[in-house]
DNA sequence: CTTATTTCTTGACCTAGGTCAATGCAAACC
DNA sequence: GGTTTGCATTGACCTAGGTCAAGAAATAAG
């Protein structure tokens, strides 16, 4: 039976189940308690991590002091500030667990040695980065272009397991909009 | 003398010079008149392009029709949908060039093989993904923690030649504005 | 030089969504 | 089991920014 990561990489690449194997033994596994802080302003992000289980925020602190969510990470997605993590610069955001969650972590250097030893995961990485990337456009767009309500209805329809397992406040920030106001969309959604 | 594209390659990764004038020479230099539609939503995008002189949009259409711009690329920039590029899968934006532009061209082709013969290269692509990631990550922030002017002041900062050089709805709806608002702000910056 | 076509500005009015404060509710803690 | 503490809801009120319409400027085109 294939773990998590393996199917995750086999979707990627093909390869032999004994490199698999081994590309995984490469990772640092680590249970990660809800509301640690992984990486914080000012930090030199060392890690990229897959998540196995859990759920964690990517978020940047605004003037006023609160936090504006820029992702949320599950199952069978990577976390990292991937440009901190690359060019070894000091971040501007936080990255904190939201669940008790179970990690498998790469530092620079495991990450150079493994791409050494497997050139194909370069694409793997790729897809990853671009996937990120994806996914900022898909949101700036949304922002701009939709309504809260819109924005709203579109994260249910994407994640409609997170609703469940993390508070409603950090959905708002997450929507670009205030705690009260997803409130309200709430109710007027439950009229209906 | 060194080429646009000869210094910029030279900012990510150390190559002979003769090198840097065979890859140079891989590229299809072209010129594009202003207002050409170099992709748009449904197209496979076929180019990632190196931009020596000009200016382009990146846009979304919203239902009611209207553009959202996305990015604003200039000199020294790249410009393509990474994501249809690389997994030749149709796009949903626009590519359009809003002044006379001078570009360098790769296929997926052309790429490849470039990729193959300097595998050095890795590392330029890469570093050019992730910059585009950090603009929109940054872009996001912004819209979501700052206010219109704030957004605007902080676009006159990053690119302080562009008023003058693209019509103003369009960075109005480049800040997540309308026309009329950004008018207005302006009137309001210069009573100071 | 004249006429179209865009672009920019201004005013009047409107609304999505924010802010503040109070209250209810549930989980976590002792 | 009682009590902090954090989260969600609700109401009253406010404001940033939108919309619509009409002119004014500026560019482009003939």
């Amino acid at each position: 039976m294939m773990s998590e990561l393996e199917i995750y990489i086999n979707q990627c690449v093909q390869l032999p189940v004994d490199e698999l194997r081994e590309i995984e033994a490469s990772f640092e596994r680590k249970m990660i308690p809800k509301k640690t802080v992984l990486l914080q302003a000012g930090d030199v992000c060392k890690f990229e991590a897959f998540i196995v289980r859990g759920c964690i925020k990517t978020y940047f602190i605004d003037k006023k002091g609160l936090e504006v969510v820029l992702t949320f990470s599950t199952e069978n997605w990577w976390v990292s500030d991937i440009s901190s993590f690359e060019n070894q610069e000091p971040t501007k955001m936080f990255i904190e667990t939201i669940e008790d969650t179970e990690l498998l972590f790469l530092t620079p250097e495991t990450k150079d040695k493994l791409l050494t030893n497997y050139p194909a995961l370069e694409r793997m990485f790729r897809l990853m980065v671009q996937r990120h990337l994806n996914s900022y456009q898909e949101r700036l767009f949304g922002i701009i272009a939709r309504t809260a309500q819109e924005r709203y209805q579109n994260f249910l329809k994407k994640f409609p397991a997170l609703p469940q397992r993390i508070p409603q406040h950090l959905i708002a920030s997450y929507l670009g909009i205030s705690p009260e106001f997803l409130s309200r969309l709430r109710k007027r959604k439950s009229k209906e």
